[in-house]
DNA sequence: CATTTGCGCTACCTTAAGTTTCGAAACCTC
DNA sequence: GAGGTTTCGAAACTTAAGGTAGCGCAAATG
């Protein structure tokens, strides 16, 4: 019979350093912007070789999509109305832009997809996909709409932050949200 | 008395080929991707020099922005009911963005600006600022809505080109319009 | 002890932005 | 036409960053 638990891989086990380099990461971008976050300076805060960065994630978007992963966690999908889960949905990603270094990775990684069809994918697989789909299925609206609505109210967002360099504010927030829920509430 | 016409200053003049280097910048970033259209690719295309662009633009996003309000524009701001002009700046903006090379250029010029702010400061004042102000004329409301106006309209569509590559479809423009007019109309 | 794999370190490659230098060309004034 | 001033094109250069390769050592399994 086969284990239920997969056997280790033999060898050295990987140094349990990922949350050390996911905090180093959100620092780094925060103190310096994300063109200036290198993935050597990452490393250095880290305390860790930059090659061990590579050999954990083929990029430094790859990196940053992890790294974001991690500081998003789930989506709160809390069962109530569509209203009340769309509202939640767009002040909890604001929220989370909001938070130093998030922003500011989310924005920049975006940026680099523009002109990168390989990180586009990872973005659009690992990162959107799940939260996609989780909205999808707690509104049961179809595919299209849904990524509507992401489109509006991420771009949003991010355009706010990228063009002042600051989160938006409550009030605006608050207007995204009542210009937003006619349409999909 | 002073001359209506001021003196043309000393040596030899510069030669006319700001247009040519604007659609050399177009193409170039439409063949090749923002990322992948880098200065020296720019002037080859041009036919001219990679030193005589560094003469006249500062920056590649310098070069990006001026590139952008020479395919730009005016804003068309005909004078009718606000939600008329509302709708026309939407179609507009999305029609420009999915010009070939426009909306590659305009994205990635926000890209860079995350981590930028020179950049972010020629952006906002060069591109954002004429047209925002002819929007407040236009409309007479006050900045900060007008701000929040062209973060959504904007940010949705360069977040719809960025993750998509493709520019937004004419039934989620229509979308967009529905959404947007009964706030600010 | 033998094997296998991860780590840190250093050196390296490549690309791209932006600078410097220099000889030649174009324009103006005298 | 001569001299002065500025631009052009070409090439070499600097710097910064992403990413790779090789090495010796450390930590696990058997």
């Amino acid at each position: 019979m086969t284990s239920a638990t997969p056997a280790r891989p033999p060898g050295r086990p990987r140094s349990g350093v990922n949350d050390v380099v996911f905090a180093a990461t959100l620092s780094t971008v925060h103190e310096l912007g994300y063109a200036r976050a290198t993935v050597e300076r990452i490393a250095a805060a880290a305390g860790v070789a930059k090659t061990t960065i590579y050999r954990r994630w083929p990029t430094k978007g790859a990196l940053i999509v992890d790294c974001l992963l991690d500081a998003f966690g789930p989506v709160p999908v809390d069962g109530g109305s569509k209203a009340a889960i769309l509202s939640g949905a767009i002040r909890w990603i604001a929220g989370k832009i909001g938070e130093p270094g998030v922003g500011d990775a989310f924005a920049g990684v975006f940026s680099d997809a523009v002109s990168d069809p390989g990180l586009r994918l990872i973005l659009a697989t690992r990162l959107q996909d799940p939260y996609r789909i989780a909205l999808q299925d707690a509104l049961g609206e179809p595919e299209q709409r849904v990524l509507f609505f992401i489109d509006v109210v991420v771009g949003t967002l991010l355009h706010r932050l990228g063009m002042t360099g600051v989160p938006m504010v409550e009030a605006d927030v608050d207007a995204l949200v009542d210009m937003v829920l006619p349409v999909f509430g």
